[in-house]
RNA sequence: GGCGACGUAGCCAAGUGGUUAAGGCAGGGGUCUGCAAAACCCCGAUCGUGGGUUCGAUUCCCACCGUCGCCUCCA
């Protein structure tokens, strides 16, 4: 498949060094809960790996944990827990909201504190080497020791400077040089180390767990566009001075950013201007959040909003109904391989999820419409599943907690209805449809009796 | 200030140097229905503005306008 590659800037052909697919995904800083932004990420490279897997190859997924920085520090002790307890409860409400969005588990989830040894060791690497540097307990990168520093995010050391923006920082011998080791501060969790007690910089801990998970080469690095820099461009000076060995990463990906229609701006955490997961799910459902994300380029900015997300919720109850309603007959089949074909081909196209969809939606309509032409469907229904599975749709009614229970008594309801039908009262009969349509139940009068299910 | 991205029908959003510019949502008409719904059929775009390259540009180049991202923690 073709890929685009931050590195190069250009949609580049895809395929592993080796026989598995090494993929690195930037996961969440725990200080706290994900949102949609979040969502909106990791979806993407779900849906990546899924669709590598289809495609045969076989894809190992790791995604960390950071559980030590400033801002968990900070959050841990405003609450009076510890950071360990605060990171604890968000890689639990991690691993809800990632089930919730039906994101398939990485492989492994390390976690920056659990890896202090592996970064200790680079760091010591790194001061031999002499790419780095100590100063008061700290550990500064020797950014000038690499030469083509700035290599990812196009931007070079002078210009860096002259943004201004740059901090001169305490025993920096040079503005963008960035810390590997901090030397503890009272109150701080810190470890042992040869240079004193001290906590690792934010970048090291990804160099120090994909080499340890993955090797010194990854096939894919992803994350958000937000980590260009200096995240990303930091991990690949540290990595590559470190082990010799370069690419440290083969292909970047970086996917789009979520914003809000009010502030027009990315949605992030220190701005507060975020919505939960879960305040998405409830609302609309996973499938609605899916088809939402996808039905844009990964890499471009998205917009969040109420009518797109009500929106891709009837798009979605289009699919599942598709897939769902029986009938058809023993006319000639319709055949879902064209469709399955146009699907493959937009992923493989810099995964072109936006195409991919509008193939299922023909698909979809190419169904309903062999339906009525009394042709069997089956297979083709089968096809809509599995494809929309690699989507990671799963083409179920979104679960609607707040009206879990109500089911028999609509079941009773619609009973009620279909006996005032029959002896044609149909003005009562209207009327109960009506009042259930308020409360968001559509009912549908079909041959083989009434159905119903849930609307907003 | 430096680097980069984007601007396609009412809304969201693919895509292409040249036959009819995907798809979804919303809307209008029709078929079906007791009436609806669902489904199916039909209907909508001088592709931000102004130049340039070209036989031909929405697609390439330049300028301008607008929006956004990174340059600081960030998915």
């Amino acid at each position: 498949m073709k890929l685009y590659n931050t590195l190069s800037r250009r949609v580049e052909e895809f395929a592993p060094a080796g026989d598995v697919v090494k993929m690195y995904v930037c996961g969440p800083n725990l200080y706290a809960p994900c949102h949609v932004g979040h969502a909106m990420s990791y979806i993407i490279f779900d849906v990546l790996r899924r669709h590598l897997e289809y495609r045969g190859f076989k894809v190992k997924h790791v995604q960390n944990f950071t559980d030590i920085e400033d801002n968990i520090i900070l959050r841990a002790q405003a609450q009076g827990v510890s950071v360990q307890e605060l990171a604890d409860r968000h890689v639990r409400q991690f691993y809800r909201d990632m089930d919730s969005i039906n994101v398939q588990h990485a492989h492994a989830y390390p976690r920056a504190s659990e890896e202090i040894p592996a970064i200790i060791e680079i760091v010591q690497g790194l001061l031999a080497s002499d790419h780095a540097y100590q100063a008061d307990g700290d550990i500064y990168f020797r950014v000038r020791s690499k030469p083509d520093y700035g290599k990812l995010s196009g931007r070079d050391l002078d210009s860096l400077i002259a943004g201004a923006r740059v901090e001169p920082g305490e025993g920096k011998e040079y503005p963008a040089d960035f810390a590997l080791w901090k030397a503890a501060k009272p109150g701080e969790p810190s470890w042992d180390s040869p240079w004193g007690p001290g906590r690792p910089g934010w970048h090291i801990e990804c160099s120090a767990m994909s080499l340890k998970h993955l090797g010194e080469t990854l096939d894919i690095h992803g994350g958000g566009q937000d980590l260009i820099f200096p995240h990303h461009e930091n991990e690949i000076a540290q990595s590559e001075a470190h082990t010799g060995v370069r690419p440290f990463v083969r292909f970047w990906v970086h996917n789009g950013l979520m914003r809000l229609p009010e502030s027009e701006e990315k949605m992030t955490r220190h701005l507060g201007n975020l919505i939960p997961i879960d305040e998405v799910l409830q609302r609309w459902g996973s499938d609605a959040l899916r088809i939402f994300v996808l039905g844009s380029h990964y890499r471009s900015p998205l917009t969040h909003s109420e009518e797109a997300l009500q929106a891709a919720s009837r798009a979605a109850e289009r699919l599942r109904l598709a897939a769902a309603l029986e009938g058809g007959g023993n006319e000639p089949a319709v055949d879902p391989e064209p469709f399955r074909w146009r699907f493959v081909e937009a992923m493989d196209d810099d995964l072109n999820s936006a195409g991919a969809l509008a193939a299922l939606f023909d698909l979809a309509r190419e169904i309903n419409r062999g339906r009525d032409q009394g042709r069997r469907t089956d297979d083709a229904q089968a096809a809509l599943r599995e494809l929309s599975g690699l989507l990671g749709l799963t083409l179920e009614e979104p679960a609607g907690p707040d009206r879990a229970g109500a089911g028999p008594f609509v079941d009773l309801l619609v009973e009620l209805r279909d006996r005032l039908r029959a002896e044609k009262l149909y003005e009562l009969a209207d009327d109960i449809r009506a009042r259930l349509a308020d409360l968001g139940i559509a009912l549908e009068d079909a041959e083989g009796g009434t159905r119903w299910r849930r609307r907003d």
